[in-house]
DNA sequence: TAGTGTGAACTCTTTCACAGCT
DNA sequence: AGCTGTGAAAGAGTTCACACTA
């Protein structure tokens, strides 16, 4: 028989879930399980059972029926489908408290990445060291290209205003994936992904909805 | 005639879109404009056109055809609907790097939140002032009703293993909106709204990206 | 004339429900 | 007996395209 191709385009909304199965996953193998079932991993990671099994089944994988997944099986091929065999480097641009606290986070080393550069252009910050890393001016990006390999993704801790110079500068040193917490549009090439996480704009979605249900309160049958 | 009603359920994927516009507008009333298209605006959010019109009729609003919307009035009805006409109050939990940066990050008091107050379990942290706001101890919560009106916003900012405990705590103290960093999956009443930013799932989405893009390149035409 | 508001088409995502495997 | 894999149905969200109007 031929080699099934695993899948063809995993659906992107079944992507922003890998990494929550994974996680599970590693919490179950760390605590010596060896297999699991999709309504279990669904309730580890808050979705239904028949998500998980499609979610999984778009990967091409083999549960077995009647048992379950294999923890360290699944969790390699999601490691895999991630692009996480290998660590990928981390530039870090902007070292405010933002930028620390990312590049102090544990939970990057323990989850495939490797912080590779922290850069900054405030001179009273070049030179200082976090986490062990010495803080590099920005201009040295050009110089780091060795550090970078595979293509390293960007994150822009910086303020806004100077995020979009940042961006431009990190794309034209062949970053083609950035993770912004700056609260601006960044325009860009099509061909780079941007994912921008923005507390403000989170913060507002959830007074909308505490405001909604004040509304809903005050609408109500007093007494 | 009787007052029509703007809307009833404005959709969570517009929700998502209205921190956006509300920036935008906040950007073009600084500038002076006092009208605004839907494809401007658009340009401006990166959507389309046709999602925004489709985004702010379901608020009920009311663009002037041929001209556009009033920048001002279009604001103030995002600013009402997302109940940012009164400040809304914030408490930080876990004042490490991240608390820290989330504490001094202007970006709250420009957009209608105060912080209200800083928490955390650590002697050394506790006492310590951030920003003009002094860290409590956790156990302060309930000593601070009055600081935390209208219902407050609780930003989780500790440690993964803190997460479900901290949550825990201020729910109990009548919290019913929750933004965390911590990569853990919040078991809470179904009533409390809880938003999760995982820092490592953002990156490892990213990574699946340049991954495909890896492997398209390896797999095209060599020369 | 420029630009909104919106039904209708389309696409994406989730959920259901059950056949089929171990 | 238990649990996966998946078509089919239902539900959300997006885009189109154009009538309408200031």
């Amino acid at each position: 028989m031929m080699a099934e191709s695993p899948r063809r385009g995993v659906p992107e909304a079944t992507v922003g879930r890998l990494p929550g199965y994974l996680r599970a996953l590693t919490g179950l193998a760390d605590r010596g399980r060896s297999s699991v079932s999709s309504d279990e991993l669904a309730e580890l990671t808050g979705v239904r059972g028949a998500q998980v099994r499609k979610d999984l089944s778009s990967l091409g994988s083999h549960g077995v029926r009647g048992v379950g997944y294999d923890v360290t099986r699944l969790s390699d091929q999601i490691a895999a489908e991630l692009g996480l065999l290998e660590e990928r480097p981390v530039v870090i641009v902007g070292i405010g408290n933002l930028g620390r606290a990312l590049a102090s986070y544990s939970g990057l080393a323990t989850r495939g990445f490797r912080v590779a550069a922290l850069l900054d252009v405030d001179p009273e910050v070049v030179g200082t060291e976090v986490d062990g890393l010495v803080v590099r001016p920005l201009g040295d990006l050009g110089a780091l290209a060795e550090l970078l390999s595979p293509v390293a993704v960007g994150v822009i801790a910086t303020p806004g205003a100077a995020a979009q110079d940042v961006a431009d500068l990190l794309v034209e040193h062949g970053v083609r994936s950035i993770l912004t917490f700056a609260p601006v549009v960044l325009r860009l090439p099509d061909a780079v992904h941007v994912r921008a996480v923005d507390l403000a704009s989170e913060l507002q979605i959830l007074a909308f909805h505490e405001h909604q249900r004040e509304l809903a309160g005050a609408g109500e049958d007093v007494g």
